[in-house]
RNA sequence: GCGAUCAUAGCUCAGUCGGUUAGAGCACCAGAUUGUGGAUCUGGGGGUCGCGGGUUCGAGUCCCGUUGGUCGCCCCA
């Protein structure tokens, strides 16, 4: 057993690993590429004040913080979004809108690991500044949809539930209740799937039981899964602002439904999400089969980039975490087997043949082509197999008798056929075998 | 922070009632094999049985502790 030990929670990325990890990388930049997102990254070191303005003192015991040697309290990032409000912030008047900026990182957060959770893990994170209307929501969900799409997972595979913490209020306040109450109560509700009845002890220790007309009404709200249910619902009551709240709505779901994404995103008024900063339309992804942690999360943040120092500026954002979004991508077979194979694997006799192959190998390694050769003397038969196993589809023959002639044999590992050519048209060959000629 | 459970080779695991020098398969390396294929055969390297203590003539095996993994609770930005 080695000496050392990774940290708990930590990972590490042998090559296999670290071919899967791209492959999801490489997938979601391109992704939001294609939605005209420019890409930006910023420091795993930050002051630990971020957090706290953030998300207030508690948030410390999750960090991993310490004090640096010029007595600074710092931490590591545990996620992205008090980072890219800063950025945004501080540059507002100057960036060009709309601001639609993505980042794929690693965050750290000192917490117990579970499946689908660890100490530090990876995040796309996908934000739109500036925007105010539902415009905004309908491009990042579009966008959530594809980056998880776009590995042959369908609506079979996941679902984005869709709420809204104004609406909530909206609602809420109509009910007659104050500002605490209504607190209270979202926070019920973000639990009452997981708890039941019991996610209303809370609100009951602090104000009493629940009126039971009114917690009726709020669970039968917290059940609606439609906008013609939540159109009735709210017909009848304080015509103005839940009316014009419900316009965004349909806004938002015809968008949807016009990209053809209706089927992947259903009205749930059940998730409100616990964090406080949330103002308007939230939203998660979850696997259909309701057996992984949540795939992604997101929603509105419209005082965030103020509340850090910024401008008032609107803002909404998702992220997608890579743990939950691997699993479930091996679960269903969606990960694809990466060995790396080298186009062209050289067969070399002895010294002198090796000398005359390096000449190629570099030249074709500058041309593009994949190329290995064994490091040092092996047998023919050895080297053919290397050959075989390393997935080459040509096999390039430096012999003796190929020197003598000027030739090279060029061998076609699939076809088990092989022809001499010139030394002076080796690098032709190959190019031409690779594309398609 | 709490609970359950596990820990033997790089991986998957066996290891009898507590008894001699801890095994297998896979993987890796080499040979058979000095010019043609993923095979086969032979051999090899690789272990502080997670770590520490205890019981015992004797511990991979039993007991206590500890570290770590996994899963769940709290939390989940």
């Amino acid at each position: 057993m080695a000496t050392f030990q990774t940290l708990p929670g930590f990972r590490e990325f042998y090559p296999e690993d670290f071919a899967r990890r791209n492959h999801i990388f490489r997938r979601w930049r391109h992704t939001a590429n294609t939605f005209g997102f420019s890409e930006y990254d910023a420091p795993v070191l930050e002051p630990l004040e971020l957090y706290r303005a953030k998300s207030g003192e508690e948030i410390e015991a999750q960090l991993f913080s310490f004090t640096d040697k010029g007595g600074r309290e710092v931490a590591l990032r545990p996620e992205m979004t008090p980072t890219v409000c800063r950025l945004v912030g501080a540059r507002a008047s100057a960036l060009k809108r709309p601001i639609k900026w993505f980042s794929i990182a690693e965050f750290y957060r000192y917490e117990r690991m579970q499946k689908g959770r660890g100490r530090c893990f990876s995040q796309f994170n996908a934000d739109i500044f500036g925007e105010p209307g539902p415009e905004a929501e309908i491009e990042l969900i579009a966008l959530l949809v594809q980056c998880l799409c776009a590995f042959g997972l369908t609506e079979q595979d996941f679902h984005v539930r869709l709420s809204d913490r104004d609406l909530w209020i909206f609602y809420l306040e109509a009910l007659g209740l104050d500002e605490a109450r209504i607190r209270a109560v979202l926070v019920a509700v973000d639990k009452y799937e997981k708890m039941g009845d019991e996610a209303f002890k809370p609100y009951a220790e602090s104000f009493g039981p629940l009126d039971g007309g009114l917690k009726a009404k709020i669970l039968s709200f917290l059940a609606i899964k439609s906008l013609a249910v939540l159109e009735q619902t709210v017909a009848n009551l304080d015509g103005g602002r839940l009316g014009a709240r419900l316009g965004d709505w349909k806004k938002l779901l015809g968008a949807l439904a016009a990209m053809g994404l209706a089927r992947f995103v259903e009205v749930d008024l059940g998730v409100v999400r616990g964090l406080a900063y949330y103002t308007g339309f939230v939203f998660e992804a979850y696997d259909r089969k309701g057996e992984l942690r949540a795939l992604a999360g997101g929603g509105r943040y419209d005082d965030l980039v103020e509340k850090l120092g910024g401008p008032a500026l609107p803002a909404a954002g998702f992220a997608i975490g890579d743990m939950t979004f691997a699993l479930l991508l091996e679960q269903r077979g969606l990960m694809p087997d990466f060995t790396q194979a080298p186009d062209v694997y050289c067969v070399i006799g002895g010294e002198a043949e090796r000398l005359a192959a390096f000449g190629d190998i570099q030249a074709l390694r500058a041309a593009g082509h994949r190329v290995d050769y064994p490091l040092k003397d092996m047998a023919f038969g050895k080297q053919f197999k290397a050959a075989a196993e390393s997935g080459a589809k040509l096999a390039l023959i430096y012999g003796s008798d190929e020197l003598a002639k000027g030739v090279v044999k060029v061998r076609d590992l699939t076809q088990r056929s092989e022809l001499e050519v010139p030394r002076a048209q080796v690098l032709a060959t190959v190019r031409d075998f690779f594309s398609g000629a």
